[in-house]
DNA sequence: ATTACTAGTTGCCGAGTAA
DNA sequence: TTTACTCGGCAACTAGTAA
């Protein structure tokens, strides 16, 4: 299959599997692969001509269904990428010292609506305050690593105040005995040397932080 | 970036990586994609170019290594594929019933071959003991969604005495508050409707939990 | 609205070949 | 050997527009 059509492929079962029950437009599929209208169409029917997709044409669109052989082509790169990303399969451990920040934290993990996505997406409902942690030495560097992990994504939302942008988190443990989340603001307001943290409870209480303490943080790897 | 140079870059590392200290040659990843030798070292300069792979000349061919950015790349299509072939998952949760069981799990756990894998794949090294949980109702049956998720293996070994089996853990909370682990070992002495699981600490003294207490566990999904 | 054809243009590929 | 340049040819793209 050319190279092309493949990304159709994707993009278009991907679109199509996100707005159930609702069909695609083959605008809607070029706007999110950065390509003409005309392209779609023609990838479209080359692929429902090589018997990879079947199409159901609606009033407003179409519904795009992947054929096994369709899927079979799917999983022949999908196991390719896996072998190439599963190497990261290993947990990230981070240290760093407790420091006080602007109790800014708290103000925004007691945001209703964050604090609600967390207790959906988390199962707990954060202790309203951020553990700040600035990292140390080689850690520094180690965060960087983070990106590459699969996050839990929580949506940011508009108050008639301001806005709130999406949260990264991505599931932890502090000292190996406490159950928490990074979590990364998309608006940072520290720099790359720090790491924002939420539990379920107050951890400096709970396992008696006090500044300057050094906390590891083991990031579960999100593979195997 | 070009679906081209995306097919490019995955048969490139691939091929890297699979060949340990050799290095590759453009005609052998073009023979590979199926295209020209002269395409592929094309692709390569301007994959180098935008700062997704590093090359090293050798004396027949080259090594080539994925940067961060490259990765980054490469794990965003990943993600949207694994979404299509596997079905999202979200955690899973059980609930049951404390009971005490023979003390075999303590046995199990505190064997030092294992202690060791679980300090090195969970992080922690487990109380010796396991908490049984006897699931209730409708979680008898969720129990079974287990199987899906990716487990981290602990591998089994031998001993003059006897030989001990592959265990599967799975990272969970226990009430949503305390780390643990959910493990199941290959040859099972309770039924289905029970579970095992390990934590850092003495789950009973910790939390106070006795026989016929009602707890959660939340196993954690491996992706999004 | 949509999809998809036609026409014209861009740009990608591979052969030849230099380094 | 190897990589990578030039360049002719053709495949794939987009714009315009029909259905």
């Amino acid at each position: 299959m050319k190279p092309q059509l493949l990304l159709t492929l994707i993009y278009s079962i991907h679109l199509s599997k996100e707005r159930i029950g609702k069909a695609v437009t083959t605008k809607l599929i070029a706007e999110n692969l950065g390509v003409s209208q005309q392209t779609v169409s023609r990838h479209l029917v080359e692929l429902e001509h090589l018997g990879l997709i079947t199409r159901m044409k609606m009033p407003k669109g179409e519904r795009i269904h992947i054929t096994p052989q369709g899927l079979t082509e799917l999983k022949t790169i999908y196991s390719t990428l896996r072998h190439l990303i599963e190497p990261l399969k290993s947990d990230l451990i981070l240290r760093g010292n407790v420091f006080s920040g602007f109790r800014e934290g708290a103000y925004y993990v007691s945001q209703p609506r964050y604090r609600n996505a967390f207790q959906e997406k988390l199962g707990f409902v954060p202790y309203p305050g951020t553990l700040n942690l600035r990292l140390t030495g080689s850690y520094i560097s180690e965060r960087k690593i983070l990106d590459q992990f699969t996050p839990i994504i929580v949506k940011g939302f508009t108050t008639p105040d301001r806005s709130f942008g999406d949260v990264k988190c991505y599931r932890a443990s502090i000292n190996d005995s406490e159950l928490c989340s990074v979590i990364t603001a998309l608006r940072t307001h520290y720099g790359d040397e720090t790491l924002e943290v939420i539990a379920p409870y107050n951890l400096r209480k709970k396992i008696k932080l006090m500044d300057g303490d050094t906390v590891t943080i083991r990031v579960f790897s999100t593979h195997q």
